[in-house]
DNA sequence: CAATCTAAGCAACACTTTGTTGTATACTTA
DNA sequence: TAAGTATACAACAAAGTGTTGCTTAGATTG
């Protein structure tokens, strides 16, 4: 998780960091509500002013946070798209969940056991964007086999977007019992592409 | 909404409903974070203790608004299952956007706009009940046309639970640009009646 | 109606949390 | 080594929390 760039102050990135353990941690032990800067501060071994000179409050910290996932996600996204690929989908599918995967601890805490608004909202317009983009350049949808009823485009983004997300949620819930190649697969086959006019 | 139930002293409802609509409002303005029992109380015109006569916290609060939707809800399906009918999936669907739309201004903030996780996590859980219960009741399903692959049941659940929540949470923070009928029928659409075998 | 019950108002309490400030220390980098 | 700056520490006012004892006012029952 990149937890910001280059050239920062060793020390600011060490803070950061412990702060981000600690949060973690705290969150598989006590409500969000229930997490102070107090114990978090306590718990990540650093004053409590100190969190004051990072963020402005808790909600600001989640947001950078959230900022930080957006950032990762669309490094992932760019380097997938600078190739030129051939399998455009099916291979962000696999890319995204293996993310979500090697991040799992993390991920699992903030969209799956304590569903903290902001991380879904960020998640939801990636995805939004994701499949409007994927429609305009690969023709009108027909996502329900082949029934040529015309369902509304945003419709049918919400439904996908959120279909997406929610399950990679429940797949993140439960401790991932598919790997992301095969859910993926799965997916694909749930959410078959647009096809060409 | 039911706010809760028959043979309780006036004085209690009257508590509750003022403490209702005062949280509806303070989210319409400000983040839940910084909705306190101070300013709820303030703006419900009760004195803070009476909060605490109520309800043991804010979370506590949110837990008991829960209740009352799931309450409300399943009087619905339990509503629409003693009519033993014929049309069962679709009606089903049809009752429900109603209800959201009859309380939009309600679960447009705790669902669309706030997105506070417990009111979310109690209609996914009603939702994978009833598609559950959907797929028990008309055999195996298919729900991508005739791809007569087999995908886990539980991944099939999962992401049609997920698509219909959040279908409908997009189609109340856009103020409901369709009428719950049509949009039932686009739903009914994209997630198509398992086949009998 | 009168008596009883109890919800809600009010004041006060100790306690926690929040943001902020000023100063000192320790780490980093040029 | 010297300058810059992140962090520690102590202290503060302000706000919020959860609780208690007492009083007032509304509801219910005989």
């Amino acid at each position: 998780m990149s937890t910001s760039s280059s050239r920062t102050d060793p020390r600011v990135l060490r803070t950061r960091q412990l702060i981000r353990d600690a949060f973690i941690e705290l969150l598989q032990e006590i409500e969000l509500e229930k997490i102070t800067v107090n114990r978090l501060a306590e718990r990540a071994t650093i004053n409590r002013v100190t969190f004051y000179l990072h963020y402005r409050d808790i909600p600001d910290m989640l947001e950078r946070m959230a900022d930080d996932m957006d950032h990762d996600i669309h490094t992932i996204l760019n380097d997938l798209k600078k190739d030129a690929n051939p399998d455009f989908d099916w291979n962000i599918l696999v890319k995204l969940l293996e993310h979500f995967a090697e991040h799992a601890k993390f991920y699992k805490v903030v969209l799956a056991s304590k569903r903290i608004a902001v991380f879904t909202e960020r998640l939801m317009v990636l995805m939004v964007d994701l499949i409007n983009d994927r429609i305009e350049h690969r023709g009108a949808s027909s996502p329900s086999g082949d029934t040529s009823v015309h369902i509304p485009q945003d419709i049918v983004t919400w439904y996908s977007s959120s279909a997406f997300i929610g399950t990679i949620v429940f797949w993140l819930s439960q401790d991932m019992p598919y790997t992301p190649l095969f859910l993926a697969k799965q997916l694909s086959l749930l959410a078959p592409s647009p096809k060409k006019p």
